[in-house]
DNA sequence: GTAGGGTTAG
């Protein structure tokens, strides 16, 4: 190498983005080194793999080139496999061979990478015949990719056949085949192969973590940590991150805190993690904290946590926070930044400003993607857009060219049923391209239920019957419909059927945040320190409320037959009321209490906290936890008719009930004029799709001129 | 002159 090139090189190491490249382009050309193979191939390689969006530009680069080596094709190679198109990779591969350049090792290394972020299986055992052509199967590089190439497609018999002919697998290599096993589900195997591992190093042990958490195995994965001879923040960030999906959010608070009190500096993923812990448990005075923690580190500029915190925002209820972190990111280029503000507007019911944001994204040049359309859609069907739904359902498929999932098509019944128009929301149904599975008839039956359509309900209850007999959701919503309808008969026939049909009601769960703990209350739960506390408060509230606000506890919405005094007892245990209770006793006076739940709401406990909110002025927000199937499900149901009907609107109007993201909210707004029927309706239909969307259940004082109004009495 | 294995956000 002479001294032009050594120092072009140079250059080269130190450029940052496009612009300084084209510079150094010119320079390099000027100095007349413009076809020196050395210099082409560092270009390439920098424009490739090393400078960002400028991937483009690698593939002219090379298309310019005269005779390009292989050094060059193994470059690009390598950047478009790690593209978000891999498949140009393989095209790239197959030209090199076209081209009669001899791929080497490195060809293969990155070319099969390409395959294994495709998952291309078929492409994978091309190229691995042709490896195995030229000899280069066994070669460690190779053979390492050749097994996580398996692996990701899930073929471990495959990965373990490669591995074993690697000659001298060194620790990656092993490392490759553990995570194959993870991949392929072979927890025990990979166990085994752990086991068996001549030598561990740091990877070894997280790949571990990693394995154990995806597979759900938390517990194992705590030992796993706890055995560790050295952790680093990928160890810590891997826990974290582990516990999130697993609706584990607990553990994920208590790893962070332990983080936190060892003086470790939590990584990106930690936060996004525990922040993403904050947004479904509803923890918002975390999520706060956090914030507060991101921009005092210097977190803030790092989209994913931009993103993270914007979630945590818009699932805790707080619409002006979420807009202003949006609105402060420096560059607004991900896609997820933007699905995440029209998912959060959706969930509060801007519909129309959701849209106006996708049509902003739009020409900002994102392309939207397919969890973009479920965000959309749902922003749509919340709002009653029925047309402008149907619209962005069909640009979704010829403009973008997204084939639509079970959650668009679920969305687009949803978005039919919520209207009123059941017919064509079945007619959807019935013309689905496959066959359609529980869920959607689930949404079907939702909307029946609120539409009060007995006739269709029962038609769709006979398909979910065949598809998911067990699920006691649709049993209790069948159920209520028929005793909404005046069906006693066959509402009591449906409830007797759940108990001979061995279906066990999921028990009911609420969660609320005190010091940064969640504390969790099960209905009729055992009892301990906690409880007592929680059972304490409550008892003193209930004396004061049917003492001097003249609550009477509302049985009726306990719709089996049991004695009265029994159904009291029954409905003064639901776990909500202990949360609400407990978050009094222990939260400084005014907080708002925010408690999570799996069920939805009674009746009774609805009510409950109506007087709770106005006798103590408190605001009270529920959350129906996202993580789980339960939402389906109606605790002892009251119907959002009737709520309807207290405030005397049009019920056939607006869905509320069956959906599984249903809690409805009551908000009032003590604005004299909002009493004029039609405004009231506006504001009041806003505001309990706000709910919806956002699955919270929110009272605010609701004193008008000192009394409580009519229909919540 | 180029590599392979481990953790995030909607």
């Amino acid at each position: 190498m002479n001294g032009s090139e050594k120092f072009c090189i140079s250059l080269l190491q130190n450029c940052k983005n496009l612009r300084q490249i084209k510079q150094i382009q010119a320079f390099i050309c000027k100095i007349g080194l413009e076809t020196d193979p050395l210099i082409a191939g560092k270009l390439i390689l920098n424009c490739a793999v090393l400078i960002p969006d400028s991937l483009d530009y690698a593939c002219r680069l090379l298309f310019n080139v005269r005779h390009p080596d292989s050094f060059m094709y193994n470059a690009l190679i390598r950047g478009l496999s790690e593209s978000d198109a891999p498949q140009n990779s393989l095209c790239t591969f197959k030209e090199m061979c076209r081209e009669s350049i001899s791929p080497d090792s490195f060809s293969f290394a990155f070319a099969i990478k390409a395959a294994a972020n495709l998952r291309a299986l078929e492409a994978g055992i091309q190229l691995h015949c042709q490896a195995l052509v030229l000899g280069f199967d066994t070669h460690l590089f190779v053979g390492t990719t050749l097994t996580s190439m398996y692996g990701e497609c899930g073929c471990i018999e495959y990965a373990r056949k490669v591995f074993e002919e690697i000659p001298e697998p060194n620790v990656v290599a092993w490392n490759a085949m553990l995570s194959a096993c993870f991949r392929c589900g072979e927890v025990v195997f990979a166990k085994k192969v752990f086991n068996r591992m001549p030598t561990w190093d740091l990877t070894s042990w997280n790949v571990m973590l990693a394995g154990y958490a995806k597979a759900g195995e938390l517990q194992l994965a705590k030992e796993v940590f706890e055995k560790m001879p050295i952790k680093d923040d990928i160890s810590w960030s891997t826990m974290i991150s582990g516990f999130v999906p697993n609706g584990d959010f607990e553990d994920a608070f208590g790893f962070f805190r332990e983080l936190r009190k060892l003086g470790l500096t939590p990584n990106e993923v930690s936060l996004t993690s525990v922040l993403s812990a904050c947004a479904q448990a509803g923890a918002f005075e975390f999520g706060r904290i956090l914030h507060g923690f991101v921009e005092k580190a210097g977190f803030g500029w790092m989209v994913s946590v931009s993103n993270a915190l914007l979630d945590t925002y818009a699932k805790c209820g707080n619409l002006s926070m979420a807009k202003l972190v949006f609105e402060r990111m420096p560059e607004k280029t991900s896609v997820i930044s933007w699905t995440t503000m029209i998912a959060g507007l959706a969930m509060h019911g801007c519909g129309m400003e959701a849209t106006q944001l996708f049509n902003e994204m739009e020409n900002c040049g994102i392309k939207p993607d397919a969890v973009t359309f479920v965000s959309l859609l749902y922003a749509c069907s919340h709002a009653g857009l029925v047309e402008q739904g149907r619209e962005y359902f069909n640009k979704m498929t010829t403009f973008y060219g997204i084939e639509p999932s079970i959650e668009h098509y679920g969305c687009m019944v949803d978005l039919y049923g919520r209207a009123g128009l059941l017919q064509r929301a079945y007619d959807f149904v019935c013309q689905l391209p496959f066959k359609p599975c529980a869920t959607i008839w689930r949404v079907l039956l939702g909307a029946c239920s609120v539409h009060g359509n007995v006739e269709l309900a029962e038609k769709v209850k006979f398909r979910l019957l065949e598809l998911d007999p067990s699920d006691s959701g649709d049993h209790i919503l069948l159920s209520n419909l028929y005793a909404i309808s005046g069906k006693w008969k066959a509402s009591a026939a449906v409830r007797g059927s759940l108990s001979s049909l061995g279906i066990n009601k999921e028990t009911g769960w609420s969660m609320i945040e005190v010091d940064k703990i969640m504390y969790t209350f099960v209905a009729g739960g055992e009892q301990n320190e906690i409880t007592n506390q929680a059972y304490e408060k409550l008892r003193e509230i209930m004396l004061r409320i049917r003492i001097e606000d003249g609550y009477i506890a509302e049985t009726n919405h306990v719709l089996y037959d049991v004695e009265d005094e029994e159904k009291e007892e029954v409905v003064s245990r639901h776990s909500e009321k202990l949360a609400v209770a407990f978050g009094m006793a222990r939260l400084s006076k005014g907080s708002v209490i925010r408690i999570v739940k799996n069920l939805r709401i009674c009746g009774d406990c609805h009510t409950l906290m109506k007087f709770i909110s106005k006798a103590y002025s408190l605001e009270i927000v529920l959350f129906l936890s996202l993580d789980t199937e339960a939402s389906d499900h109606i605790q002892d149901s009251v119907s959002p008719m009737l709520w309807f009907s207290e405030i005397q609107c049009n019920t056939k109007a607006l869905d509320l009930r069956g959906l599984r993201l249903i809690l409805g909210t009551l908000m009032l707004n003590p604005i004299p004029d909002l009493l004029s029927p039609q405004k009231l309706f506006s504001s009041w239909s806003s505001s309990v799709i706000l709910a919806v969307r956002l699955d919270v259940y929110r009272f605010t004082t609701f004193c008008l001129d000192g009394k409580l109004l009519p229909f919540l009495s």
